[in-house]
RNA sequence: GGUCAGGUGGCUGAGUGGUCGAAAGCACUUCUUUGCUAAAGAAGCGUGCCCCAAAAGGGUACCGAGGGUUCGAAUCCCUCCCUGACCGCCA
């Protein structure tokens, strides 16, 4: 959420700055300060008339202990009760109104976010290793996979819809030992507290990271949607500190979850999502940091070296692209996207998309910290992948395979595999 | 799922219609004193919003949430949520 008082000191600027994003949300800047404007109005004027009821009221209750006749009075109270009630009701409406509208407009792009409309001006900032060479044709995951026998899509969609895959043997077990490399590497060398929080989340979470209101039919709901299943471990993690004061020692916060992951995902298809690269369950190792406003630009630089030291210790090549205005997530002042290179797939993957989103999911679920001069401020909240499971896997693969069909097991993995070939 | 008991400030806990944002204790901060790894005393110590150019200050709301009754609600009524105990069920 925008903070409002920014809105009514410089509301063009922002509106400038809404406009560098893909959607209309600058147009609402206008109708929020409307609102802001005539619930000042309403809350004013009624906290006038509560204090005059406070005071008369007090009065009503002296003039009954000395046995006096406050009749008049009550009568006089009583009207102000109902000015109150109807110029109350105005200004509730006037502040729901205005509550409504600033959660549909996303954050604000940082000031030095690339401008452009969509992916194609996302520029590439880094690049680590190299494409492998292969001496022969590679395959592609789907291909290696089903070889190996390490998953089935075809009994995930029997036992649930299209979208869902089982992995069997030795796929099942690579997946287990990716969640406990990246579990072990976050832990032991980044610093990260681990946990494991429900995949059933309420709504108030959901506003409070920015899934809600806008990105409901992404979602899968329960009980009438009352609760989602969560899309990313972001959502349970961050909210672990709704609504806290925390003390400035506590920062930085750094903790990381392995969940499950559930997408509607819904219009995608295409060579885009064949196989396991766009799933509606997936797995994913996430890194959500809150800091201190002052350090939120220089952790994300960390918070992706982190996420890229996942790659790095894989031998994955990968390359680090920054998103432009017109492509940034609705919350994000300013992300990464990490991408790796498949080559049985012939292109780059996202694997993890680390953002900054400043004050603004903070402001949203009231995450603050006190500062030494005793004054309450709201945290930076980040999170990165660290990293999504599949396209890691489907990565691994192509980049691992063997001209026979086996998949050679990276070194960092052996000792979680407890072997070196796949085969 | 059922029955009962509860939800008050960082914590413990008093308050059953009026001067209660709320006693007291603990914790915390500052100061004083004695001195030594502690003790005693004093003061301070919630959050949001509104008014004010700002600071100072003032106002208003908040005692799980939302409604209601009343001149006036932490206190009475209704609905919901949550916690605990016991029972049932169960990995």
């Amino acid at each position: 959420m925008l903070d409002i008082r920014q809105l009514r000191e410089a509301p063009e600027e922002i509106k400038t700055r809404l406009r560098n994003r893909n959607g209309e949300s600058w147009r609402l800047v206008d109708e929020v300060l409307a609102c802001d404007e005539r619930r000042r109005a309403g809350e004013t004027e009624k906290q006038t008339l509560q204090g005059e009821r406070n005071r008369l009221s007090k009065e009503i209750g002296v003039m009954k202990k000395e046995g006096g006749d406050s009749a008049a009075l009550e009568s006089t109270v009583r009207g102000i009760g109902e000015r109150i009630k109807a110029i109350g009701e105005e200004a509730d409406a006037a502040e729901a109104a205005q509550t409504n509208l600033l959660l549909q407009i996303p954050n604000l792009p940082h000031a030095d976010c690339p401008v452009g409309s969509d992916e194609t001006a996302n520029p590439v900032v880094r690049e680590w290793g190299e494409k492998p060479g292969f001496p022969f044709a590679p395959k592609d995951h789907l291909e290696i996979g089903t070889r190996l026998g390490l998953f089935d899509f075809e009994v995930g969609t029997k036992i649930s819809t299209g979208g869902f895959v089982v992995f069997t043997g030795p796929g099942a077990k690579l997946e287990r030992a990716l969640i406990q490399f990246l579990l072990d590497l976050h832990t032991e060398f980044h610093g990260y507290t681990e946990v494991a929080p429900p995949h059933i989340i309420n709504r108030d979470c959901m506003y409070g990271t920015g899934q809600l209101p806008k990105f409901e039919e992404d979602m899968y709901g329960l009980e009438e949607n009352a609760f989602f299943l969560a899309p990313t471990a972001e959502v349970p993690v961050t909210n672990l500190y709704r609504e806290r004061i925390l003390k400035e020692a506590d920062l930085p916060i750094k903790v990381t979850a392995y969940t499950p992951c559930f997408r509607r995902e819904a219009g995608s298809a295409g060579r885009e999502s064949r196989g396991l690269i766009r799933m509606h369950q997936f797995d994913k190792v996430e890194l959500v940091n809150i800091v201190h406003p002052d350090q939120s630009f220089a952790q994300l630089e960390k918070l992706t070296a982190e996420a890229e030291a996942v790659l790095q210790r894989l031998g994955l090549h990968y390359r680090i692209i920054e998103l432009c205005t017109g492509d940034l997530g609705f919350s994000s002042a300013k992300t990464y996207d990490i991408e790796v290179w498949a080559p049985g797939h012939g292109g780059y993957l996202e694997v993890s998309s680390c953002s900054n989103f400043v004050d603004y999911q903070a402001r949203r679920m009231r995450l603050r910290f006190k500062d030494a001069d005793g004054n309450n401020r709201f945290c930076h909240t980040l999170n990165g992948s660290g990293t999504a499971l599949p396209r890691l896997y489907v990565a691994l693969l192509e980049t691992y395979q063997q001209e026979d069909g086996s998949v050679k097991v990276p070194e960092a993995l052996v000792p979680y595999m407890k072997r070196e070939v796949i085969a």
